[in-house]
DNA sequence: AAGAGTCTTGGACGCTTGACCTGGAAGACG
DNA sequence: CGTCTTCCAGGTCAAGCGTCCAAGACTCTT
């Protein structure tokens, strides 16, 4: 196999894993597995990561930062507050839409992430940074559009990010498609009514 | 131990995989696990169940069946509308911070059962009969106080499981009961401003 | 009392897992 | 050119997994 600098490696290890957890589930991701999906030995996992928990912590770290990336991106300038809203929305759903798998992934890494004290403040955090990119992109839509919110930004925030989750995980479940948009959508107008 | 007749085991042993896996999470839910929660031998688990995952699907089932219970026992007769609605939200509130970990279960759960074919639908009658458990619900509510919905129940009721959904799952995360709470009302108030 | 049927035990099976180790190859550097 | 660090392959290890089985123990019927 080519000769990779470690830490070049590492990235490819956590894409990797990235890859198999999305394609097979959490639970089918193994060091060996992982391996396989690089074409190289065993060995060189536990040569660049202390333990196969390791390389998870970066798994979450590195589709944390992606989905602040990607939200960031869904920002359009230049229209009314409606169509920033409802383009926000619908923006995202596609993203849920072209990559279901990846999103139940999500849902996998944060039960796990929960269910042992060490990792949870990674949970933690990575809600954090949706809710600040959330956040980011309704002060945008404000600034831009002028309009301004009768709620706080913070809790309209967590507001969309259940609503969001919420539709998902439903969504994930019936892959209702029609009946997924039109709450999405219904909620799109219930969070207008809210700007002044 | 104990002669015990084998469907009565069955429920026992079902009863004990949801205590485990509530308290210790479905991965570490091993078969031996089971048996030791009963004081028993693992092999009594494979002399009532066919396999592991059997025993999983029937654990899926009884919880789901208990769900449908406990919302149908929440509803409470003689009040107006907005208590009606308010009292719902909050006693499923209350549900959620009783037995976090039953909650996360639930998502655990799911995740497990989206991941192959063969147990999906299992994840989808579950999410059906949330869903029905709801709409049944918000009927009640709308002949107990004479109001009507604005929008079909079943749409009503999709929007209320993604909403407790998402705001439990976040609290999961981050244990932010004031702000939880204050999400639920938010959306309490506007399910009932969607109320001729 | 004897037998049949039902439940239980404890261990064994083959397999997979994360972790580790040793020996050697590839490249950098003096 | 030789040395020395960095990276890789393959195998080994103990632990734990789901599954299965033979034999015993209990209970009920006859």
């Amino acid at each position: 196999m080519a000769r990779v600098a470690a830490d070049v490696r590492r990235a490819e290890l956590v894409q990797a894993a990235i890859r198999v957890a999305t394609r097979e589930g959490l639970a089918a991701t193994t060091t060996r597995r992982i391996a396989q999906e690089l074409g190289i030995s065993v060995g060189i996992v536990h040569y660049c990561f202390r333990s196969k928990e390791e390389l998870l912590h970066e798994v979450i770290r590195v589709i944390t930062e992606a989905q602040i990336v990607a939200a960031r991106e869904a920002i359009v300038p230049g229209a009314d507050l409606a169509s920033s809203v409802r383009n926000a929305f619908l923006g995202f759903w596609q993203l849920v839409e072209a990559t279901p798998e990846a999103q139940l992934l999500t849902y996998e890494l944060t039960s796990w992430a929960l269910r042992n004290a060490e990792t949870e403040p990674l949970a933690r955090e990575q809600r954090a940074s949706q809710l600040a990119g959330i956040v980011e992109i309704l002060a945008e839509v404000s600034s831009a559009t002028g309009a301004r919110w009768s709620l706080p930004t913070e809790q309209l925030a967590r507001m969309t990010l259940a609503i969001t989750d919420g539709v998902t995980l439903g969504w994930l479940v019936d892959r209702d498609t029609k009946s997924a948009v039109q709450a999405l959508e219904a909620f799109a107008d219930q969070l207008l009514a809210s700007a002044l």
